[in-house]
RNA sequence: GGUCGUUUGGCCGAGGGGUUAGGCACAGGUCUGCAAAACCUGCUACUCCGGUUCAAAUCCGGAAGCGACCUCCA
């Protein structure tokens, strides 16, 4: 909290001073998945994003309030699936009840977060169940004259709210009058006054199968009413960061800040932060362009392209692969998937990893040969520039260079020094940028002592020059997936 | 069509008026029984055209390419 946090406020188009509304306490909300199918790469990006803002906010000593919502009501389709709910159509193509589909995969994408060492967030609601609060939240509209009940629905009049507040587009940097005559013809739009007004409140169709109870219909809540509804309940009326995706920005957040600030007269959060999009051959991974690799995918390493039946994967990468991968670019950048950018990412989060391991091995000297202190500074400093995790790499890449020199004896650190850079690859590499080492396991002292006997009668059969031996022991263990590495101070060896 | 953004070396990707980003790959070297790793050295780029400036990849103007949003989407 001592040293000033700038993070780029999409409202306002610039970075900004971080400063909490209450001090010392943090509220936070992000946008979570829509549950309806497996979590792809790209849901993977506001995931660590935002799990690496938590972090850091916590490391600066503020007490975080993470709500991250499930949004397992679903949002209308268009086309043939008039009015009908995602999640209701998957379920009755699986003959699962909806809620068995929500459930099956809020499970599946808890797990794909779990193994990106992605923190479970303070609050994670349903939509689902907070409809009490978003009818609440839609009387309150009404109440407050910017919605009309038309056929059962109810709609939000974009008109009347960018007439009487200014407000709408600010964010999306949108002009409403652009608007008026650009939005396409969908579903229910002969019940709205104006095409730009957005549903509150849905009267479902009779096949509709996720239905609620409501004073002007039974149906389901709008678009954008959850994030309002359950971010006021958990946050409060105004609270400090609200992310997700740059796609999210119009319309929902924007419909978000309508919303709010029709009943509250302001917008519901400080800052609001949207993470960048990944893209597969230049173009945007999702879900309604069939371009997406899912998680599972990546880990398993297969991953067939429907366009020509070809496999997109050289192989498969790890979830901290993965995790280094989206923090090797800036969050706000857009990120191209490409196997290339994944291997070059394997390789240097083993080689960062490598790094720790021959710190923890190093033997200090009685001087330092080099200065090593000034890392945590500009780690520091880069995260408060915007959390630019790139950067912070950068610095970490030097430090692992220097590690290395000391190592091969070119260089000495003391012992304090040592400890110094133990402790900026804990804070910096482990606590805050979420990396884990995926090498090692719960049996470490056991393979440690088992991995040194047999070194040892490898080094006795080098001794000896009996070549044979000590390859036999090198090519065996390589099989098991370990590399023997001979180095001036003896072998070492390392998980391939 | 409208709005916004982007264009960096073989690849990925920071930065952002004068100073080495970093990683991966590649080449040479040190070490080594061999290999791998590590270390050293090399490769030094900013789409194009104008302008401002002592100085522009960086600022301004224009062009082109690419992308996002305008519709559910992370």
């Amino acid at each position: 909290m001592s040293q000033p946090f700038l993070i780029y406020n999409t409202l306002t188009r610039q970075k900004e001073l971080f400063k909490p509304l209450t001090p010392d306490h943090v509220g936070m909300y992000v946008c979570g998945p829509t549950v309806y199918g497996d979590a792809h790469l790209g849901h993977a990006r506001p995931a660590i994003t935002f799990d690496v803002l938590f972090r850091y906010l916590t490391h600066q000593g503020y007490k975080v309030r993470y709500v991250r919502n499930i949004t397992d009501v679903g949002h209308l389709e268009h086309d043939a699936d008039e009015g009908e709910d995602k999640i209701a159509k998957k379920a009755r193509l699986e003959q699962l009840e909806p809620m068995e589909v929500a459930q099956y995969y809020t499970n599946r994408y808890h797990e794909a977060m779990d193994r990106l060492n992605v923190l479970r967030p303070s609050i994670e609601p349903h939509a689902s169940g907070h409809i009490i609060e978003q009818i609440e939240l839609v009387q309150k509209i009404l109440d407050a004259g910017y919605a009309y009940v038309s056929n059962g629905s109810v709609y939000f009049d974009v008109n009347k709210y960018a007439a009487d507040t200014k407000q709408y587009g600010r964010l999306s940097g949108r002009v409403i009058d652009e608007m008026l005559s650009t939005t396409r013809q969908l579903d229910g739009q002969e019940e709205k006054r104006n095409t730009a007004d957005f549903a509150l409140w849905k009267k479902a169709a009779p096949e509709h199968i996720m239905r609620w109870n409501s004073p002007w219909s039974i149906g389901f809540p709008g678009w954008h009413t959850e994030c309002t509804a359950m971010g006021t309940k958990y946050l409060g009326e105004m609270f400090d960061i609200h992310g997700g995706g740059m796609d999210l920005m119009f319309p929902h957040h924007e419909s978000e800040i309508a919303q709010q600030t029709s009943v509250t007269g302001h917008g519901p959060c400080h800052y609001w932060m949207h993470n960048n999009m990944i893209t597969i051959e230049g173009q945007k991974m999702g879900k309604s362009l069939g371009n997406f690799i899912t998680l599972d995918e990546f880990f398993n390493g297969s991953h067939i392209n429907p366009k020509d039946g070809k496999e997109m994967l050289a192989k498969a990468y790890s979830p901290m692969t993965i995790r280094f991968f989206i923090l090797q670019a800036h969050y706000r950048s857009t990120v191209d998937f490409s196997n290339d950018a994944l291997l070059a990412a394997e390789k240097g989060y083993s080689r960062l990893m490598q790094a720790f391991k021959t710190l923890r091995s190093l033997q200090p000297s009685k001087a330092s040969s080099i200065d090593v202190k000034g890392y945590r500074q500009l780690c520091y400093d880069a995260m408060n520039d915007d959390m630019n995790t790139p950067i912070v790499i950068s610095h970490l890449f030097d430090a692992a260079k220097a590690i290395n020199t000391v190592n091969d004896h070119k260089a000495t650190l003391t012992k304090e020094d040592i400890d110094e850079l133990t402790s900026l690859f804990q804070t910096f590499v482990f606590d805050i940028m979420g990396l884990r080492d995926e090498a090692s396991t719960d049996n470490t002292a056991l393979i440690d002592g088992l991995m040194q006997m047999i070194l040892d009668v490898r080094a006795t059969a080098k001794a000896n020059k009996d070549w044979t031996t000590s390859d036999k022991i090198r090519d065996s263990l390589g099989q098991l997936g370990i590399a023997v590495k001979d180095g001036k101070d003896g072998a070492t060896w390392e998980l391939k």
